[in-house]
DNA sequence: CTTCGATCCTGGTAGC
DNA sequence: TGCTACCAGGATCGAA
């Protein structure tokens, strides 16, 4: 599933293959994969027509790409309200994507077999032959218009400011995170899932971080130094590169693939899905353990749970 | 205010 | 073989 590494492939290859280009057409085969988007899948797909896609962003697990060429993205005209003031200032919109645990954005030539699962495909007023479709199975992900955070330079979609930084973001403030980490009264593993405090990190990258830093996953945060917390983003921000590197060195084609680079990292994975396969540090058997709807994985050996 | 569990979804697979 | 149960899990929402 797409973590921020995987998402960072897809951003690249929408760099390479998508911004600049004029949308003609959105056809929208499954009205779930449009998300919050009150008057209805129609309205979207007409104020999509004609805009200019500009430079792809991330931040975390989300894709957003700024458009221009429309008007603003409140719905206040579609639901019968007359706005109070016209904004003075030019509203920035933004296609914003979400690839869920199933999504892809893939840029495939016209005329191409549709995937089984695809639910949105976007048309372009170009003639380079090409057009981006989003393949979905589980339909948790999705696409969504938005405005964008006045004055932000990455022209933030307003519905993602509460989301945190990333740990790959220059401007990520690792101080401010161990202070945040000290003030809650939680665990490090769903610390680091709580998007409003790091963002990009899911469940597999979670489990390997903590395993390189040979933390069990229900240490309490409040116990957690300077030190400890710096060796922890330290793990998190290696292992994302490390699969940002695997997983870089394909984006440059057509086809712009989520699943591809993830089956390549798997291989280098030291915890998560290895149940009952030797930790490669001490040869315990890694164990899994039901969590939070999900599953942890962990060295019992390198990993001691907290006292009590 | 913080914390935590339920919910959304579908294909693959284990078990009977 | 055909059926049921379960699993994968990010983000959101509402309850405590």
């Amino acid at each position: 599933m797409p973590e921020l590494p995987e998402v960072e492939v897809v951003r690249r290859g929408l760099e390479r293959w998508v911004s600049g280009r004029t949308i003609d057409a959105v056809e929208v085969r499954h009205p779930r994969s449009i998300r919050r988007h009150t008057a209805g899948v129609a309205d979207f797909a007409a104020r999509l027509k004609g805009l200019r896609i500009g430079a792809a962003r991330r931040r975390g697990k989300y894709l957003w790409l700024p458009v221009t060429g429309g008007g603003p993205a409140s719905q206040t005209a579609a639901e019968g309200i007359t706005p109070m003031v016209t904004p003075s200032v030019t509203h920035g919109l933004a296609i914003l994507a979400h690839l869920g645990m199933s999504g892809q954005l893939l840029v495939q030539p016209e005329g191409a077999p549709d995937e089984k699962h695809l639910r949105i495909r976007l048309r372009f007023a170009d003639a380079l032959g090409t057009e981006l479709r989003f393949v979905d199975q589980r339909t948790f992900g999705g696409l969504s218009l938005h405005d964008t955070v006045p004055g932000a330079a990455d022209h933030l979609p307003d519905v993602i400011a509460h989301i945190a930084r990333d740990p790959l973001d220059p401007a990520f403030d690792d101080a401010a995170f161990h202070d945040a980490l000290r003030r809650r009264r939680t665990t490090i593993k769903r610390a680091l899932l709580d998007q409003t405090l790091i963002s990009g990190v899911g469940n597999i990258y979670a489990d390997e971080a903590l395993w390189r830093s040979r933390l069990h996953y229900e240490r309490p945060t409040a116990t957690f130094t300077r030190p400890r917390t710096a060796e922890l983003l330290g793990h998190v921000r290696d292992v994302m590169d490390a699969a940002l590197a695997v997983g870089g060195t394909s984006f440059d084609s057509l086809y712009v693939n989520v699943n591809g680079e993830s089956g390549y990292f798997e291989r280098s994975l030291d915890a998560y899905g290895r149940e009952d396969e030797p930790c490669r540090r001490c040869g315990t058997p890694i164990r899994r353990r039901p969590w939070m709807n999900r599953s942890s994985y962990f060295c019992p050996r390198c990993q001691r749970p907290p006292r009590g």
